[in-house]
DNA sequence: TTCTTATATAACTAAATGGTTGTTTAGCGA
DNA sequence: TCGCTAAACAACCATTTAGTTATATAAGAA
């Protein structure tokens, strides 16, 4: 007798919507800035090097994601890291390169 | 004393491949219908109704990410799950999303 | 060999995406 | 008020991507 906990199509949308937020460096850079703790835009920008355009628009992605979270204080908008799941989730992957080529470079993951 | 576990951004650049796999919807419909067991191309084309040459295509995008296996048997390729990482990793967005709306839809996870 | 079935692949299209540039909005200090 | 700074946003471009259609390859059957 086979279970049958399958997703529907609309289901599996919203997974792979999630998916596909990870699925792109420079958030991963920008989440892993925030690992340390909150950053505004601004702090994002000097330590990742990218325009404060690409930081903010990223940074909305991820914000109607509800990954990351945001305060205003004064000019300054500081955004941080809302749901713990994100460091559980990178490692996983991490470990499945690693283990893929072992060989290689080092990924011994941290974000 | 800060912890400095930070991946590199080659290394990001390879976790988001990864994530980037399970970004598509359409790739996490088959692999749910791998998590069954084996199937060719054939059983999985009349199971899920796409076209031959896009399973084939999604099949190979995840082959040569080592998340499934394939054998030939006659003319027949099979695939499988090759990796059970797939698992845990889906659950635990699904989790997430579960969290996020919880009145919305279920999505108790299965794939 | 010829036919048929199974799979892979190539070429193409439409849509989505990341990044840039320029502009706008908002808050603070002079 | 007038700057000045921080962040968001809009418009645009180049690239990528999912899916389709058509073709090629491969293996078994007649």
């Amino acid at each position: 007798m086979k279970e049958k906990n399958q997703l529907d199509r609309d289901a599996l949308e919203l997974v792979a919507a999630m998916f596909k937020i990870f699925s792109d460096a420079s958030r991963l850079e920008i989440l892993q800035a925030l690992k340390d703790g909150p950053s505004n835009v601004s702090e994002l920008v000097d330590q990742l090097g990218m325009t404060q355009a690409n930081v903010s628009k990223h940074l909305r992605i991820m914000y109607e994601a509800k990954i990351v979270s945001r305060k205003k204080e004064g000019t300054a908008v500081f955004y941080a890291i809302s749901d713990d799941f994100v460091f559980p989730l990178c490692e996983m992957v991490c470990q499945k390169l690693n283990d893929d080529h072992q060989s290689q470079a080092e990924l011994e993951f941290a974000i």
